[in-house]
RNA sequence: GGGUGCUUAGCUCAGUCGGUAGAGCAUCGCCCUUACAAGGCGGGGGUCGGCGGUUCGAGCCCGUCAGCACCCA
C-alpha cells in the first residue's frame, strides 16, 4: 500500500468504474426514494455552491441506496434563457457580429451550436465529485421530451383561463428588450435628485397659499423628470386642507402643452415633497393603479430601448432617457419653472442580468392569474386553484422545510404574490405556443395543427405564432414532472413523484420551490416532494458572496486537484466584465493565497462541505478546513494500512468455529461503535451533516486510531491465539462497518480500502455502494468494557501528564507505585496492566500497603487511588512543585465556587436532590483531590 | 418602515432537556516511539455582544439595546 493517500489516483480509480457498473441507476427494489437534482445552467461551470449542494444530495443519495431503497438521483440542465441568450450574444459581438444580424432562426441555432460546445462541462464537473446521479435519465429542459411537456403545462393552464394575455405594466430591460418579472429585479438605495418642478394653473387661474401669498401654479415633487411627458394628471391628498380647492381643476403641462387634471387620491403622501404629485401611468406602477381608479388615459412615451417616442414633443424624440432628463430639466430652469433640486435616495429597480435601470411599460404580454378567486365565468381563479393549495400544502405539513423557519418567507411571499409574467422577448426558450390570426384574435393550442381544429378554422386562414418565449422559469417549475415524463403516467413518474426531499438554497425559494409546488399540485394533485432542505450560501473567507466581478470565486476542482498561485490569478482576471478591476482581483488573490492552493482532494472537500452544513447559516468556507480534513482521510488511509499490515494473511477469524475471545478494548470499541451509528441514523433523519461528520471525525480519529489502534498492540503482542484472533477479527470489522458509515461523505476513498478490506471482514461484492449502512444493535452495547477502557484512559492519561511535565523521554520506562488503591483499582491494575505499560511506558506498578511510606514521587490522582512515579534520578523537584501548584490553584478555584453552591440556601431548597447529591459527591472527590495534593506538595518541600 | 437570522477561544464553527463551555485550524513545549511528521504526546487560551428579568441555577428562556447579514415594502 501506498505510504500517503493519493486522492487523484483512489479518485481515477473508481469515477468510471461506478458508473460503467451501473450502480447510480435505481435498483428496481426496495422503497423509492428520489432526488431532483436543480438543474445548473448547461453552459455553466460549477461553482462551489453547486459542489456543496450536490454533496448533500449525493450524501443522501449514497445513504438511502445502501439502506436499500430504490434510489433514484435525477440529474440534468437548464437551458437558462437569458444568460445563456446573454452568453451568446456577447460571443457574437466579439465577432462583430449580433443577433439582429443573424435572425432569428440562425441565432437559435448559434445557440444551440454554443450549448453543444460547452453543456458537456458542468456534467464532467459533476462526475468528479464522485455525484452517483442517474446519468442515464439526464434531461434538458430544452429536450423535445421535455418541451412538450412546457407547452402541455401552458395549455393546461390556459384552457382553464388560469393564464391570460394582457397590456400591463411590466418591469421591462431595455437593454435585452424583454419583459422580466418582479423577482427578476434588484432594488437597491442610489443618490439621486429630487427636481420641483411648477406645473402653472391653466387659463392663468390663481390662488392663495397658506401664508396668504398669491400663487399661478402647483409644485410637484419628482424624481424622474423626463416622464413628465406622459403625465395625465396631478393628484393631491383629498383631505390636504392646502390644495383641497384646486382639485378638478386643471394645469398646464409644462414642454407639452397639454391641459391635465388635478385629482384627490389618498395615495398621495402628503408629508412627501410639497404634496402634489404628477400622475405618468404609463410609465409607473402605483401611477398606473391612480390611473385606473381615476380613468386617465396611459400615454407611453418611451420606445423599448428607453429613448423618447413619438408621443412627445418633437424637441425630444429620439433622445434617451437619461439625455431627455437633462434636456427636459434644461429647458424647465429656462422658462423658470424649476423651483429647486434637491439630494434624494431612492430605490432604483435594476435587472439582475444586466444591471440597468429598468422601466415600467406598457407592453402585451402573458400572465399566470395567481390572484383571482373566481373567473368571470365561474370557474376556479388562479388563488383558488394554484396560489391557495400551494399554502395548504406546506400549511398541511405535506411539505416540510429543513429549517422549518423558511416556511414562514414562503407563506409570506405566496399570500402576497402577484400574478407571473411569463413571457419574455427573448429568442432561446420555449415559444410560446398561441397563434394570431390577422384581425388579433388569439388561439392557444399544442400545435398549429390543433389550433386550427380547436377553433374550427379555415385551413387557409394566415396563423402566425407568438414570437415570445417563456420565462426558464416557467419550463423548470414542472421539473420533477417532466424529468419523470409527464404528461405520461409513466411507471418513473408514478414511483419516483413525489420526490422524497429538494435540497437547494434559499435564493430560489420564490423563483423555483414556490412555483414548483403551485405547478406540482395543479397538474399531478400532489406535491413535487416531500421535505426541503434549505442550505446556505457558500461565501468566501471574508464572508463576502463569491462572485467573479469581485474576483473572489474559487473552482472546487481547484481545491481538489490544487493550482499554482500564477494559473489562479490569470482564471480570476480573465473574462471580467469590468476589467479595470483586475489589479485589484490579483492583489487580493496574491494576499490570500501567497502559494496558491494544495490540492486536497475529492474526499476531503465533500468532508468539509458536510462539517460545515449547519443549518440555517451561510458558509464561510475556509480552505485550512480543507486541508484539515485531507489530512483525516489520510489518517483514515493510514490506520487502514495498519490494519492490513496486521491482518492480512492472518487467522482474523473468520471461520466460525475456531475460538475467537474479545478483551476489554475490542468490547469497548464495539460498543462505542453502536453508539455512533445509532448517531449516524440520527443525523441523517435530521439533515445535521455537521454534527454527522463530527460523530465520524471524532469517532475515527480520537477513538479508533488514538486509542483502539494502540490497544491492539499489546494484545496483538501478547495475546493467545483466541485473543489474537478476536483483536483481529474486531480490527478489521470495526474498521469495515467505519467505512460504510464513511462512504456517504467520503466516497472515493471508502471504497479504494473497502476493496483491500471487505474480504477479511468476510465482505463480498462488487462496490461498497451497495453494502448495507451499519445498523447498531444493542446487545453489543458494553457499559461494562466503556467503564474500564474510560479507567485506562484516565491512569495513562496522568502518567503522560507526569511524563511531559517533567520533561521525561518517552522511550524511558517508568516505575510505578500505587496507593490507595481500592479493590476495584486493584483488580483493574491488574487485568489492564498490558495497556497501561504499553501505552504509558511503566513498568508493573507495585500496590502500596496500607500505612507503608511512599517515596518522594511525582503524583497523579484517580478517584481516590494516588499514581506515584518515584523521583529519584528521574524528577526534578521545582518542575514536579510548579505542577502539582497549579493543579491545585486550579482545583481550589472550582471547589470554592461549587462549595458556596451548596452553601447557599436556595440552591439546597430549590434544586432537585438528583442535582444537590451530584453536588455533593464532586465538592467530595475535589476536598478529597486537594488534600492529596496539598499532602504530596509537603512530601516534595520537606526534601 | 416590516420581517428573519446571527454575535461563543486568535480564525471558522458546534453546543440536544436550563445543571461547571466543545471541535477543527492556529499557537506553545517535547518527540522522526515499527500505521501515520499530512504524525504522536502534553499544554495554554473564553465576562458566551451589552443591560435587565424569570429561575435554586441561564451560552440556552423572556424583555431591551447595539452591531452585522439577508429578505420584503
Amino acid at each position: 500500500m501506498e505510504k500517503t493517500f493519493d486522492p487523484a489516483a483512489v479518485e481515477a480509480r473508481w469515477r468510471d468504474a461506478w458508473e460503467r457498473g451501473g450502480w447510480f441507476a435505481p435498483s428496481g427494489a426496495g422503497r423509492p426514494y428520489s432526488i431532483m437534482i436543480p438543474p445548473p445552467n448547461v453552459t455553466g461551470t460549477l461553482h462551489m455552491g453547486h459542489a456543496f449542494q450536490h454533496t448533500i444530495m449525493d450524501a443522501l443519495t449514497r445513504y438511502h441506496r445502501m439502506l436499500g431503497r430504490d434510489t433514484l438521483w435525477q440529474p440534468g440542465t437548464d437551458h437558462a434563457g437569458i444568460a445563456t441568450q446573454m452568453v451568446v450574444e456577447r460571443n457574437l459581438r466579439l465577432e462583430g457580429s449580433s443577433r439582429l444580424d443573424l435572425g432569428r432562426e440562425k441565432f437559435v441555432e448559434k445557440v444551440w451550436e454554443w450549448k453543444r460546445y460547452s453543456g458537456g462541462t458542468i456534467e464532467n464537473q459533476i462526475r468528479r465529485m464522485g455525484s452517483s446521479v442517474d446519468w442515464s435519465r439526464t434531461a434538458f429542459t430544452m429536450d423535445p421530451a421535455y418541451s412538450r411537456a412546457v407547452i402541455e403545462h401552458f395549455v393546461r393552464l390556459h384552457d382553464e383561463g388560469l393564464i391570460y394575455r394582457g397590456k400591463r405594466l411590466v418591469n421591462w430591460d431595455p437593454v435585452l428588450q424583454t419583459a422580466i418579472s418582479d423577482l427578476e429585479v434588484v432594488s437597491e438605495e442610489e443618490n439621486g435628485k429630487l427636481w420641483h418642478i411648477r406645473y402653472p394653473l391653466a387659463g392663468g387661474a390663481t390662488w392663495r397659499d397658506e401664508q396668504g401669498a398669491v400663487k399661478d401654479h402647483l409644485v410637484v415633487a419628482t424624481t424622474r423628470p423626463e416622464t413628465m411627458l406622459g403625465d395625465t394628471a396631478v393628484a393631491v391628498h383629498p383631505e390636504d386642507e392646502r390644495y383641497k380647492h384646486l382639485v378638478g381643476k386643471k394645469v398646464l403641462l409644462p414642454l407639452c402643452d397639454r391641459e391635465i387634471p388635478v385629482i384627490a387620491d389618498d395615495y398621495v403622501d402628503r408629508e412627501f415633497g410639497t404634496g402634489c404629485v404628477k400622475i405618468t401611468p404609463a410609465h409607473d406602477f402605483n401611477d398606473y393603479a391612480v390611473g385606473q381608479r381615476h380613468k386617465l388615459p396611459l400615454i407611453n412615451i418611451l420606445t423599448l430601448a428607453a429613448a423618447i417616442n413619438d408621443a412627445a414633443p418633437p424637441a425630444y424624440r429620439g433622445l434617451g432617457r437619461f439625455e431627455a432628463r437633462k434636456r427636459i430639466v434644461a429647458d424647465l430652469d429656462a422658462q423658470g419653472l424649476l423651483e429647486k433640486i434637491e439630494d434624494h435616495k431612492l430605490k432604483v429597480p435594476r435587472g439582475d442580468r444586466t444591471g440597468e435601470v429598468v422601466e415600467p411599460f406598457l407592453t402585451d404580454q402573458w400572465f399566470v392569474d395567481l390572484t383571482r378567486k373566481t373567473l368571470p365565468d365561474g370557474r376556479p381563479g388562479g388563488w383558488t386553484a394554484i396560489t391557495e393549495p400551494a399554502i395548504q400544502a406546506v400549511e398541511d405539513g405535506r411539505i416540510r422545510f429543513v429549517p422549518d423557519s423558511w416556511s414562514g418567507t414562503y407563506f409570506h411571499w405566496l399570500r402576497n404574490i402577484q400574478d407571473w409574467c411569463i413571457s419574455r422577448q427573448l429568442w432561446w426558450g420555449h415559444r410560446i405556443p398561441a397563434w394570431y390570426d390577422g384581425a388579433g384574435n388569439i388561439y392557444v393550442g399544442r400545435s398549429e395543427e390543433e389550433v386550427r381544429g380547436k377553433y374550427r378554422l379555415a385551413g387557409d386562414l394566415p396563423l402566425e405564432q407568438d414570437r415570445d418565449v417563456f420565462d426558464t422559469w416557467f419550463s423548470s417549475d414542472i421539473w420533477p414532472l417532466a424529468t419523470l415524463g409527464w404528461p405520461e403516467q409513466t411507471p418513473e413518474l408514478k414511483k419516483f413523484y413525489p420526490t422524497s426531499v429538494l435540497v437547494t438554497g434559499f435564493d430560489i425559494i420564490f423563483f423555483w420551490v414556490a412555483r414548483m409546488v403551485m405547478m406540482g399540485v395543479k397538474l399531478a394533485g400532489d406535491v413535487p416532494f416531500r421535505e426541503v432542505y434549505v442550505h446556505g450560501l457558500i461565501r468566501d473567507s471574508e464572508g463576502q458572496k463569491m462572485s467573479k466581478s469581485k474576483g473572489n470565486v474559487l473552482d472546487p476542482l481547484d481545491l481538489v486537484d490544487g493550482i499554482a498561485l500564477e494559473e489562479l490569478v490569470r482564471k480570476r482576471t480573465t473574462g471580467l466584465m469590468k476589467p479595470e478591476t483586475a489589479p485589484k482581483i490579483e492583489k487580493a488573490t496574491r494576499k490570500d493565497y501567497p502559494k496558491g492552493i494544495e490540492p486536497v482532494g475529492v474526499d476531503a472537500l465533500r468532508f468539509t462541505f458536510a462539517a460545515l452544513a449547519s443549518p440555517g447559516r451561510d458558509i464561510r468556507f475556509d480552505a485550512g478546513r480543507a486541508s484539515g480534513y485531507r489530512n483525516f482521510c489520510n489518517k483514515i488511509w493510514n490506520a487502514s494500512n495498519y490494519v492490513l499490515m496486521n491482518c492480512q494473511e492472518q487467522d482474523v477469524g473468520l471461520d466460525p468455529a475456531a475460538p475467537c475471545t474479545l478483551g476489554e478494548a475490542d468490547r469497548w470499541i464495539v460498543s462505542r461503535l453502536q453508539k455512533l451509528e445509532a448517531e449516524a441514523a440520527e443525523h441523517f433523519r435530521t439533515y445535521r451533516f455537521d454534527l454527522l461528520a463530527q460523530a465520524l471525525y471524532q469517532f475515527t480519529w480520537n477513538e479508533y486510531c488514538d486509542w483502539y489502534l494502540e490497544l491492539t498492540k499489546p494484545a496483538l503482542r501478547s495475546g493467545d491465539a483466541a485473543a489474537q484472533r478476536g483483536t483481529r477479527r474486531t480490527l478489521v470489522r470495526v474498521l469495515e462497518t467505519l467505512l460504510r458509515l464513511l462512504h456517504p461523505l467520503v466516497p472515493f476513498l471508502t471504497e479504494d480500502l473497502w476493496q483491500r478490506l471487505a474480504p477479511l471482514a468476510g465482505r463480498s461484492g462488487p462496490t461498497i455502494m451497495l453494502q448495507p449502512y451499519p445498523q447498531p444493535r444493542d446487545a453489543r452495547i458494553d457499559e461494562a468494557a466503556e467503564a474500564d477502557i474510560e479507567w485506562l484512559k484516565g491512569v495513562i492519561l496522568g502518567l503522560r501528564q507526569i511524563r511531559s511535565g517533567m520533561d521525561i523521554a518517552p522511550a524511558r520506562e517508568l516505575p510505578l507505585l500505587v496507593e490507595n488503591a481500592g479493590a476495584a483499582d486493584a483488580e483493574r491494575l491488574q487485568r489492564l496492566q498490558p495497556f497501561i505499560a504499553a501505552l504509558a511506558r511503566t513498568q508493573p506498578p507495585r500496590l502500596l500497603a496500607a500505612g507503608e511510606a511512599a517515596p518522594q514521587s511525582a503524583t497523579a490522582l484517580l478517584g481516590a487511588m494516588k499514581l506515584l512515579v518515584p523521583m529519584a534520578g528521574l524528577i526534578d523537584k521545582d518542575a514536579e512543585k510548579a505542577r502539582l501548584g497549579k493543579q491545585l490553584a486550579r482545583l481550589q478555584g472550582d471547589l470554592e465556587r461549587n462549595q458556596a453552591r451548596l452553601g447557599s440556601e436556595k440552591f439546597v431548597a430549590g434544586a432537585p436532590p438528583a442535582v444537590i447529591e451530584k453536588e455533593r459527591a464532586r465538592v467530595e472527590q475535589q476536598q478529597q483531590d486537594l488534600a492529596a495534593l496539598r499532602e504530596q506538595l509537603a512530601r516534595i518541600e520537606s526534601l
